[in-house]
DNA sequence: TGCTATTTGTGCGTATGTATT
DNA sequence: AAATACATACGCACAAATAGC
């Protein structure tokens, strides 16, 4: 019954606890290949093991030709209230840019089971993306079934924000009686590493928000958000009684 | 400047679009280490690299012996409501366990930050396991300053409750006024991936919520969620106008 | 029970490519 | 141009878990 741990783990192990200890730090570099295989007297697969598993732990990112260093969870804090709006906090100094696709195609089988329609059919789309000091941070697809609402056209206001969309329908006499949000995690896809340039290790948080109009689903909002920048907050006060 | 593509990640994501298309479902075995030298012509160390990336994804797990399986997100869908109550939902057949330790320890210098509190101090902590179906899905840290109000003790419930936490502490006169709840990913810890056998690949949930008594913090809960398990779900109704 | 074949897990050695300094 | 460091890739050996006989 010997269970023995994998040399690569213990000596991961080792450096993850002196980066949580606070010894290595945020952007402090860790011992190369060549040096844990010394240091260790493990092989180079070995020791490449333990920075792979290390990056997989998001502690690390690694970089060609320099070496691998201390992760930094940089956080840009924001705010989301009453499960609807989102809106970013205590960053005002960075520059944020929005970049807004929009157009109509073909329901996958997806989005019109989402919003309960009957194949073919066309729906609007947007593609929202929201970059902070050039790096990708949040993508939305935005699908509404096509009625006579006026289109997204306010790259000024987070695409996030549930009030717009709620706001827009009412505009033309849809009343949005419900929104929906299902919030979950996961390991970003190729495409999305690729997209959001997401190093190893760094899950995406996402966001699923169904409008209803009565019964009928309106519109569906998909958001991916980089877990290792983005801290979804909310503040909520309690009345007494 | 040819930026050519790695092997092990055309294979990988070919992989991944036969799961994505669904030719591949959950619980499919996927070919194992030698038949993708073969078929693909790679070393036995690409082929390692293959299936590393893909659990890393969170596409597949793989078992010692046996092969390399398409992932099961298994979803149980929770409900939370007001940012305060989690509730689980749809899911009253399959049986859940709840294991609570209770005990008053020193604070650590983190949380004593948290809860305002000056070194050396005292406070209570309650260590709560949420288990469904011998699976450990959520492990939730509580912290509370040393007041007079009665222990936690009410393991029928859930402990992500935050109205359970408003109700003691009213019950010995103190008023919570707000909650604040920040919630994040991340990959688990060594630590976490042994206690809750979380495969690679799968990200954990942290929800850090703050109850404060006017300007003084009083409890704070760190609810840790394995996120290919656990939805956070939530519903709104919109008031006209 | 024991044996064997299969499959992944762990580990070693080596070579070459590419980015950085 | 040279040194350094990570990235990709090949080949091999043995351990450990699984499944079937």
């Amino acid at each position: 019954m010997m269970s023995v741990t994998p040399m690569y783990v213990v000596v991961a192990d080792r450096i993850s606890a002196q980066i949580a200890a606070g010894e290595l730090r945020p952007g402090d570099r860790i011992p190369g290949e060549r040096e844990l295989e010394e240091l260790y007297k493990i092989s180079r697969n070995v020791a490449r093991a333990v920075i792979s598993r290390l990056r997989q732990q998001g502690l690390i990112v690694s970089r060609q030709g320099k070496g691998s260093f201390v992760a930094n969870r940089d956080l840009i804090r924001r705010l989301v209230r009453n499960g609807q709006e989102f809106r970013p906090a205590d960053n005002t100094e960075v520059d944020q840019t929005l970049t807004v696709e929009l157009s109509e195609v073909d329901a996958s089988n997806d989005i019109a089971w989402c919003l309960d329609l009957s194949l073919p059919a066309r729906v609007s789309k947007a593609l929202m993306t929201w970059t902070i000091g050039n790096e990708p941070i949040e993508v939305t697809e935005h699908y509404e079934r096509l009625l006579d609402q006026p289109p997204i056209t306010r790259p000024e206001t987070n695409p996030m924000n549930a009030p717009d969309v709620i706001k827009r329908f009412a505009s033309i006499g849809t009343q949005v009686t419900t929104v929906e949000e299902d919030t979950s995690a996961r390991m970003p896809t190729s495409e999305e590493t690729h997209q959001m340039a997401i190093p190893q290790g760094v899950p995406v948080i996402t966001v699923e928000r169904t409008h209803h109009a009565g019964d009928t689903p309106v519109a569906i909002s998909r958001i991916t958000i980089r877990a290792d920048r983005v801290l979804i907050s909310s503040k909520q006060d309690i009345s007494a009684g």
